[in-house]
RNA sequence: GCCCGGGUGGUGAAAUGGUAUACACGAGGGACUUAAAAUCCCUUGGUCCGUAAGGGCCGUGCGGGUUCAAGUCCCGCCCCGGGCACCA
């Protein structure tokens, strides 16, 4: 009989499923405990064994939260908009919303084989109405909202209406602006202007505000996908998913004016200001360089001829004196103002061209300086100079104000550029040879700079600041890298956004309108005039009036979901104040850190908005924040000749078959034995090559192909169990022969991220049939620390079933009987148990304690291998000692805890079991046995009772005979004792 | 280039400044068995001396330092992983 996890593991799911084991209601009598997973994507590949990993930690700690008292809210739900979905729709034809629930299922039935406690009466989707109506809800506040800077937080429009009204607009509120400020700088109105402007230029001016905006922007153009992508969802110029090309194009376009939170989102990492936060400091670091703040001063440059000025941001204005020309992006709007007729043609010509190099030659070829002189020039502040004005590819038009002052004697890159072009510059530190390069050093002290001569750098910055002000030629300006977040996509699967057009003019769609529920669409295409999918869709208006075409990105619905969990049935608001009160934020959220930039970056800001307009009492979400690894894929490549070279050239030698070579012999593919033996292969499927007697010359090359991993076995050599054409994913049918090596095709392998592509993909569910989840659950924790990255390997997984085996013995007997064979019989006992016992028990509760406290979940089960061990030598079946160590393993093993726990005569579920509490007194140590060390060296034990004094082990050890041998009758230099610790004797 | 992690046996890994390599895998040996599987027991960092018992030396990426004592703290390097980057 012994352990059978299927029988045990399907038993208790059903019962845990049947008697609600895992709901949970908000109990306010309870102290409360919110434990978080990352939204997951239902793709259709389903679950592999890397998702569970922070899955099963969070678990453990909610089942542990639950023995300490707490009400647990441990929630489960699914990202159900995206891209796979769509794409696939397009392919097939297929409804997205009817692929969604066919991988939900499956994802679904998956998460319930591990056994998870999951309330699953809270799951949420992100796609379905009931919930999207609330993500529509929040998208209508955000609309309805300006960030009013003097109280640092959102407000309602309408006092910002009620403000125009009253004294109209003098431009001081400017910081809250971001949308086509550049393009379209948005002037001074009074009050009695604003009362005489139509309503359309009064919508106008209010769009300028909102939160969540429609404005002409920069963004990212991805046609290949026929869509926006946002920052963060582009790599290297191309898209994150799919690797398209993307380009910048200026299009309408909806944003999110997350640029107003910047600081607090900046402050909410700061533990001074933020002591709660107990997030990775690499999360923290890499949201610190995402919003990227620079203090310095913007600094305006009057044109020489004509009026108006050229706006730079700097860091180092304490280098004005260094300036020796001004560089405008290609993109900058007054090129075209300032260049001087004779010049137009030859700096329009660089503009065109700068502008058309795509963002990734831009990336790619840093190193080549390129730019024009327009012609025009501007004043110095200080020292009224004329500065040219120079047109180069190195300044952005998205960061700053689109221009810098270049200081070459202080900037490297500006260096390269004035070097390029011969462009004359002055030295303004002290001691440095401007030939060699420019001194970014903060240390310096200033010269060639009248007032500020002989300054340090960070003193001349604020002097030089306020001497700008003076002469009203600059101010004290901060500026972020970070900008606003692109909220619009031409895409099918997502939430429509909640609004209608009226003479052009966006307005928001009554609440009592929501849920705007998804249209019926024909296809799921964008139509022939290069409009969103949405626009197919027939009859769908709001009294006659267009409704927005584009849908929300995948970061809406994921921005605000740990709110929902909360009350999720509410269906008169996105959650009730009494749940909200009682859950607050999340205690612990568990995910990848590959969402550092993204997801939780809209996660806090859609949370601090709630909190500016008084929905939740709290501005940060989730208070712990643990990154899991990425469990990796071990991929298998198989060689496969490409490039051969044959002598007649008669005949083509087409790819009508393919011929894989053996791992050892790759790297000497031209041996003749090895030339005979491909050649003859290829001649098997293609005769021709015989009568035309070509012969293979030679081999130039191989290329390695993925294997699924599943055909492949320990010693890298795939099984031959099957055609070689039906086991290679990229075969097409075409017939396959190898050369083998020991009757072998060996392949090459390589550790990378577990991904359908690279066939490399292992699911839990054979590891499941095979052990059962409280075996993978624990071998996941054992595999090393959580937020470690690691490949998979199952090498290592007996360890783990085999303790669970071994704990399970300590039960039970086996005997066996010449009529029924081997039975079983349960032997715990009433019996007392002995100090030894006791020690093992308490000295585990403890580890184990503590160990989940810390996240620490591999060195608790090493803690339990032990403890199993030691009650298997002391052949220790008592009750209580078995008893609060089933307890202790039940958040990491629930289904044999529970089995086991009802073996011992309970009738209620270990999960409502009070955590055993462990006792310092048995863990007391009668004696302890020294490690005697000389000079640091460990040489020898030596016992003694622990209470003995420091100077009593001292004298003890001084006087054992084998220690003065070693003294050789000297007087030791000192002698160092560490109670229960070490001594050691110095000579 | 900058910012975060990290480098320890054949492998996954453990170690409040205090016996480096716990726990597990693998490997080797043994017990049980007709046999195999399963299970159980023993050995397992390197190297040198010794028939043996035992003992010496070296060992946590490299080089220094602090300390009675360093995987752990400090300084300087090297390598690997992740993030950011013509960011003014």
């Amino acid at each position: 009989m012994a352990y059978e996890h299927k029988r045990i593991e399907e038993k208790w799911r059903k019962h845990w499923k049947d008697a609600k084991t895992y709901r949970v209601e908000n109990d306010p009598q309870k102290p409360k405990f919110y434990a978080l997973d990352m939204f997951p994507y239902p793709s259709g590949a389903g679950l592999h064994v890397g998702h569970p990993l922070g899955y099963i930690a969070s678990d453990i700690v909610s089942r542990y939260k639950r023995h300490k008292g707490f009400n647990v809210l441990h929630p489960m739900g699914y990202d159900s908009f995206g891209l796979p979905a769509e794409q696939y729709a397009i392919q097939t034809g297929q409804h997205p919303a009817k692929t969604t629930e066919v991988n939900i299922a499956r994802y679904r039935e998956q998460l319930d084989n591990i056994g998870f406690s999951f309330d699953w009466s809270r799951e949420v989707r992100t796609s379905d109405p009931s919930y999207y109506k609330w993500t529509q809800w929040i998208f209508l506040q955000l609309f309805g909202s300006w960030y009013d800077h003097e109280q640092d937080k959102a407000r309602p429009i309408g006092e910002l209406i009620e403000r125009f009204e009253k004294h109209g607009w003098n431009g001081g509120d400017g910081s809250a602006i971001t949308g086509n400020e550049e393009l379209d700088p948005l002037v001074e109105f009074s009050h009695t202007d604003w009362a005489t402007f139509s309503e359309k230029h009064q919508q106008q001016i209010l769009l300028r505000f909102r939160l969540a905006y429609l404005s002409e922007a920069w963004v990212n153009w991805c046609p290949a996908l026929g869509t926006v992508l946002a920052n963060d969802e582009v790599k290297d110029g191309v898209s994150e998913r799919g690797g398209h090309p993307v380009e910048r194009k200026r299009m309408p376009q909806w944003s999110m004016r997350m640029t107003a939170y910047a600081q607090r989102l900046l402050d909410g990492l700061d533990p001074v200001s933020s002591p709660g936060l107990d997030w990775s400091e690499s999360i923290k670091e890499a949201q610190r360089n995402w919003i990227g703040r620079s203090e310095g001063a913007l600094i305006r440059f009057a044109l020489s001829a004509g009026t108006g000025v050229v706006e730079v941001f700097t860091t180092r204005p304490d280098t004005i004196f260094g300036v020796s020309f001004v560089t405008l992006a290609p993109e900058h709007e007054l090129i075209e103002k300032i260049t001087p007729p004779e010049r137009m043609a030859e700096v329009m010509a660089y503009v065109t061209q700068a502008k058309n190099r795509s963002e990734r030659e831009r990336l790619t070829e840093v190193k080549r300086v390129s730019g024009v002189f327009t012609g025009a020039y501007v004043k110095h502040p200080f020292t009224h100079m004329d500065i040219p004005v120079w047109v180069g590819d190195y300044v952005l038009g998205g960061y700053g104000t689109g221009a810098v002052m270049a200081v070459p004697a202080g900037d490297q890159r500006d260096w390269n550029f004035a070097s390029h072009f011969n462009i004359p510059f002055t030295a303004v530190t002290e001691n440095w040879d401007i030939s060699k390069g420019a001194d970014e050093s903060k240390e310096a002290t200033l010269t060639n700079s009248v007032f500020l001569n002989g300054m340090k750098v960070a003193d001349a910055i604020p002097r030089a600041i306020d001497e700008l002000i003076a002469k009203n030629a600059g101010e004290r300006r901060i500026n972020f890298r970070l900008r606003d977040a692109a909220f619009g996509r031409q895409r099918y699967w997502g939430e429509p956004i909640p609004i209608y057009y009226k003479d052009g003019i966006p307005y928001p769609l009554p609440e009592s309108e929501l849920p705007l529920v998804l249209p019926e669409v024909d296809k799921f295409l964008p139509t022939e005039d290069g409009e969103p999918p949405l626009a197919r869709a027939t009859n769908w208006n709001y009294n006659g009036l267009a409704y927005e075409t584009t849908t929300m990105p995948g970061w809406a619905g994921s921005s605000w979901y740990f709110l929902r969990y909360m009350d999720p049935g509410n269906e008169g608001r996105f959650a009730s104040p009494e749940a909200i009160n009682y859950w607050q934020q999340v205690d612990l959220y568990v995910g990848g850190s590959e969402h550092a930039t993204g997801h939780l970056l809209y996660f806090r800001f859609w949370t601090k908005f709630l909190k500016d307009r008084g929905w939740i009492n709290f501005d940060e979400p989730a208070k712990k924040l643990v990154n899991q690894g990425m469990i990796q894929g071990v991929s298998a490549l198989v060689a496969s000749v490409t490039r051969t070279e044959w002598e007649s050239k008669t005949i083509v030698i087409a790819n009508e078959s393919i011929v894989l070579v053996s791992k050892g012999m790759v790297d000497d593919l031209n041996k003749p034995k090895t030339i005979d033996l491909v050649r003859s292969l290829f001649v098997r499927h293609q005769p021709e090559i015989e009568v035309a007697s070509a012969e293979l010359v030679h081999i130039h090359g191989v290329t390695w192909r993925y294997v699924p991993v599943d055909n492949v076995d320990s010693a890298d050599a795939v099984v031959l169990d099957k055609t070689l054409t039906s086991i290679m994913p990229w075969a097409d049918g075409l017939p396959i022969e190898a050369v083998f090596e020991n009757g072998k095709l060996v392949c090459k392998r390589e550790v990378e991220k577990m991904s359908k592509s690279k066939w490399n993909v292992v699911n839990p569910d054979d590891i499941i049939t095979k052990y059962g989840a409280d075996t993978l659950r624990l071998y996941e924790m054992f595999l090393g620390p959580i937020e470690q990255s690691k490949p998979w390997d199952t090498a290592g997984i007996e360890g783990t079933s085999r303790f669970l085996k071994k704990f399970w013995n300590l039960f039970h007997t086996e005997s066996r009987n010449q009529e029924s064979g081997i039975s079983e019989s349960f032997i715990v006992s009433e019996e007392a148990p002995s100090k030894a016992e006791l020690k093992i028990l308490h000295a585990t509760l403890k580890k184990v304690e503590e160990d989940i406290e810390k996240m620490s979940f591999n060195t608790s089960v090493s803690q339990f291998m032990i403890a199993c061990n030691g009650l298997h030598e002391l052949k220790c079946s008592k009750r209580q000692v078995l008893e609060p160590l089933t307890i202790a393993l039940a958040p990491f093993a629930p289904h044999i805890a529970e089995e086991l726990w009802s073996l011992l005569g309970h009738n209620t579920s270990i999960t409502t079991a009070t955590w055993p509490k462990w006792d310092a007194q048995y863990l007391v140590e009668d004696n302890f046995s020294y490690p005697i060390s000389f000079n640091g060296k460990t040489r020898m034990q030596l016992e003694f009772p622990t209470a003995l004094s420091k100077e009593e082990v001292e004298a003890q050890v001084l006087a054992n005979p084998e220690v003065q041998q070693r003294l050789e009758g000297k007087a030791p230099k000192k002698v160092i004792v560490v109670p229960k610790r070490i001594v050691n004797i110095v000579l």
